[in-house]
DNA sequence: AACGTTCCCGGAAACGATTCCAGTTCTCTT
DNA sequence: AAGAGAACTGGAATCGTTTCCGGGAACGTT
């Protein structure tokens, strides 16, 4: 059934019918409602390729999602989509592999899927202008960073929490609780994602706080947020030193695999060592110990997303929203 | 850039270009290298909507997802969304509101985007043959339960593991190490989902091992498999009785659930209650203590899903495949 | 009563591909 | 060498919308 049945079976013009699905004004009630109840009736419903093809452009919105293993990614992509598809859009997700380019990707996305604009979920984001170039419709970053600042910011929008501030936060409260030696396990130092930006948080903590960052309490995990190699890093971690109370990890998943580590080492969480973390996904109120650690407002950070890309589409404007994230307490933390 | 300019460019025809872009046969070989590298150095990508709109089909594929913590399907969707993309088609994703009819939701996205074929990914399946009449298009259903049989197996595709089987020998594991007075914590013992297969299981292991299924050690957690009312559920359990020595939970993320309200109450795993579940997630390897679970092969299924709807639209065959999961033994059970 | 506005509506040209149908050329057979 | 058939190509219709443009009716103004 197309628009011309409709048409017939309400006696106007098929210009007619389209304006009134589109909302346009100038129509006369009578027939509008004629119209509408004719579509209501026979079960209407227009072909999306046609509009899109006179339109050149569709409702889709591209996800590019860097990092297999983050469950918090997920938790995101449930609250985007339904999002999304309130406000009449479509969603088409992207997974990268660990090593694309997410620009790339997302360029390539939006030419072959016609896409209105673009949400990154993660990743390294220290693109030039000339590269970002590449991607021709509106684009926010969600959970990234942009530590050298080769975005304008009136290019693109962003989303996220603070990284460094609530890194520095968790750090900041070990320390309050007395523990002096904080060792953290760290995907990558220098990656120029929001790993930096939190490795950065923890060494401002110590600094600030009168302690020196010792070399030797940092391990390096690899670059995804990945349990085994997280696990792994921990291991080599406490076959150099067990000089340390606390421990900081970047991420809820990998927390519970450094737990883990610590366990098998035959080290208890919190008795021997406290971990904090940052994410707070719902299975971390479950593990045991439960997991203290800063809770990022995943939903929040979803809608949110959705509502500035959808702003940019209507209106141009940018814009660059930091949450905030909140401790919770778990079991994994006690004084010293 | 449109076809016209690449017909333009190598002084063809543009019925020419769109036959050597479909790989159709009567087309020269000098013509089709000239077009193709024509294609290839103006970077030229088809317009996606004057496609589907000639062909009036699109390449999208609906992918339907029952159950919002589920992060089984949430690794599942990875592997989907890549075959997918391998072999040309695009992911549509829908998440379902808990009590949402997967059917009408997958009968709506199907006409909307005009879709190609749907993957639906766990839910109630008991609708009859007049109901997924409304779905017009080859369908697979993944991780489901076809109970009552009211669907002739030559209308769809599924894939899954044998729920009742697999339920059955994690019980029967439990039982030859001794366990006699093994508890239950089910989602709902009777809403026609894979619930119902794996609780069967568990009634099958006790009854054919010759020990009797105790109403007192069942416990129901309402509908879908989540965190929150898995705890109460096993809080209310141990309420009532702590004649039990083990524990069969229904999936991973829900006795990571009820390990947390057994040590809250001050029963230690597997000391004092061994657990075992059914899932195979990567985080239960590294909870404490690790959870002993039956391996579902996520990847497996997600590409089998895609394989046998690929196949379906291209043969219209449709398969029945059986996939077998693996015992991963933890430290959640030890022998009585 | 004539004219200018405003309000609605219909006609028709796009949008960019696919595909049927009808050539044209080329090859091969007799 | 002529005719049949195969191989290749171009023209044109088509898919279902949106939107520009223009026309007619109704209305108010002078």
């Amino acid at each position: 059934m197309t628009i011309k049945d409709i048409a017939r079976e309400c006696g106007v013009s098929v210009s007619t019918v389209s304006r009134v699905l589109n909302n346009h004004p100038d129509v006369s009630e009578a027939v509008r409602r004629k119209v509408l109840s004719a579509v209501e009736e026979r079960g209407y419903i227009p072909n999306n390729s046609a509009r899109d093809l006179v339109r050149s452009r569709s409702d889709a919105v591209g996800v590019v999602v860097r990092g297999t293993g983050n469950l918090f990614f997920s938790a995101m992509i449930k609250t985007i989509s339904r999002q999304l598809e309130q406000r009449g859009y479509t969603m088409v997700l992207h997974f990268l592999d660990s090593d694309a380019d997410e620009v790339k990707a997302g360029a390539i996305l939006e030419r072959e899927k016609k896409l209105r604009g673009l949400i990154f979920l993660g990743g390294r984001f220290d693109y030039t202008s000339a590269e970002l170039a590449l991607v021709g419709v509106p684009y926010v970053c969600c959970s990234y960073t942009n530590v050298f600042g080769s975005l304008d910011e009136g290019e693109y929008s962003s989303v996220s929490i603070d990284d460094h501030e609530t890194a520095r936060r968790a750090v900041e409260y070990l320390i309050r609780l007395g523990h002096r030696r904080i060792a953290a396990l760290v995907p990558s130092v220098d990656d120029h994602s929001i790993s930096e930006l939190r490795y950065d948080g923890y060494l401002s903590a110590l600094i600030d706080s009168g302690l020196e960052p010792d070399p030797a309490l940092l391990e390096e995990t690899g670059g995804c947020f990945e349990m085994p190699e997280t696990y792994e890093g921990m291991c080599r971690l406490l076959g150099r030193t067990r000089d340390f109370t606390a421990l900081f990890v970047l991420s809820d998943t990998t927390a519970i695999a450094a737990m883990k580590a610590l366990e098998d080492h035959g080290l208890h969480v919190p008795e021997d060592v406290s971990v904090i973390a940052i994410d707070g996904l719902n299975v971390s109120e479950y593990v045991t110990p439960t997991l203290t650690t800063m809770v990022q407002p995943a939903e929040e950070m979803g809608r949110e997303s959705v509502r500035i890309l959808a702003e940019m589409l209507e209106t141009g404007q940018t814009r660059h929203v930091r949450l905030e994230a909140t401790l919770r307490e778990g079991a994994s933390v006690r004084s010293v």
